[in-house]
DNA sequence: ATGCCTTGCGGAGCAAGA
């Protein structure tokens, strides 16, 4: 069972490369985030062509996510819970393969980090490990996808210093990525590959991507039965140098079927 | 150097991204 995620910036720009990697990958669950389109622009048809189930929990212009499966899909369910007054369209959950339980979250950019910005973020992180607790309690499979705009460490990116007043690398930011963590997840790339500079994310200005100058900040968290349940995981680098590319490449991992 | 790209929206030049 192979689940990836991916930040596509636009479904509708990206939909060739998408449909490309879909076959050369073969991921039977993809979180994706940042459709940047309402469901009804929603490119089903292409996506159901190559055997998947879509969910998609979408906004006009920006954010939007949605997950695809070719192993059951049920049970969706969008928005965080804790502050009715949030309009973004940036979490939904759904059980696939019968009883994972997986989300894809396109967590908040936070940036300027002097303005209303950066508290949505932290409040946002502080009701995701609300929701995240609710998730571990039920003791089943849990993968929490997405694009979580975190820097956990320096090792996750090319040069700390240049990131140093950014929302995705304050102190207060990876603290609160901690904590979700601590509840009892695996970050499943880091689980399998402890080497440091490997990124998910370059930027499309300034030649960050031909410099390798990036971040790692999609990320795949594990429940304890899931985390049992790994076998490999990898950040797939291949999309991010085609034409037309995303600014963020696939991070995936493949579980073992339960004994 | 809040620019350097890229996308959506709408039909020019912002807003937003990270």
């Amino acid at each position: 069972m192979k689940i990836a995620t991916w930040n596509v910036n636009s479904i509708k720009a990206r939909l060739d490369n998408v449909l490309e990697w879909l076959r050369d990958a073969a991921p039977d669950v993809v979180l994706l985030q940042e459709i940047k389109t309402v469901d009804d622009g929603f490119p089903r048809l292409d996506l159901e062509a190559l055997g998947y189930r879509c969910a998609v929990h979408g906004q006009k212009s920006y954010n939007g996510v949605a997950i695809l499966s070719r192993v059951g899909l049920e049970d969706a369910q969008a928005r965080l819970a804790g502050d009715d007054s949030d309009e973004h369209a940036r979490y939904l959950e759904a059980t696939v393969a019968g009883n994972i339980r997986v989300a894809t979250i396109y967590l908040p950019n936070g940036n300027p980090v002097a303005t209303e910005k950066f508290p949505y973020k932290l409040n946002w992180m502080k009701r995701l490990k609300a929701r995240a607790a609710e998730l571990l309690a039920t003791g089943g499979p849990v993968v929490l996808g997405g694009d979580y705009n975190v820097i956990p460490t320096n090792d996750d990116v090319h040069n700390p210093a240049a990131w140093a007043g950014d929302a995705l690398f304050q102190p207060e930011t990876r603290a609160a990525f901690r904590e979700i963590l601590w509840l009892g997840y695996t970050d499943a790339f880091r689980a399998v590959d402890p080497s440091p500079h490997r990124y998910t994310f370059w930027d499309y200005q300034g030649g960050a991507w031909q410099r390798d100058h990036g971040i790692r900040i999609d990320h795949l968290l594990l429940s304890p039965v899931a985390a049992d349940r790994l076998v490999t995981a990898g950040i797939d680098t291949g999309p991010r140098g085609k034409p037309k590319a995303s600014d963020h490449t696939p991070v995936w991992c493949e579980l073992r079927d339960p004994a």
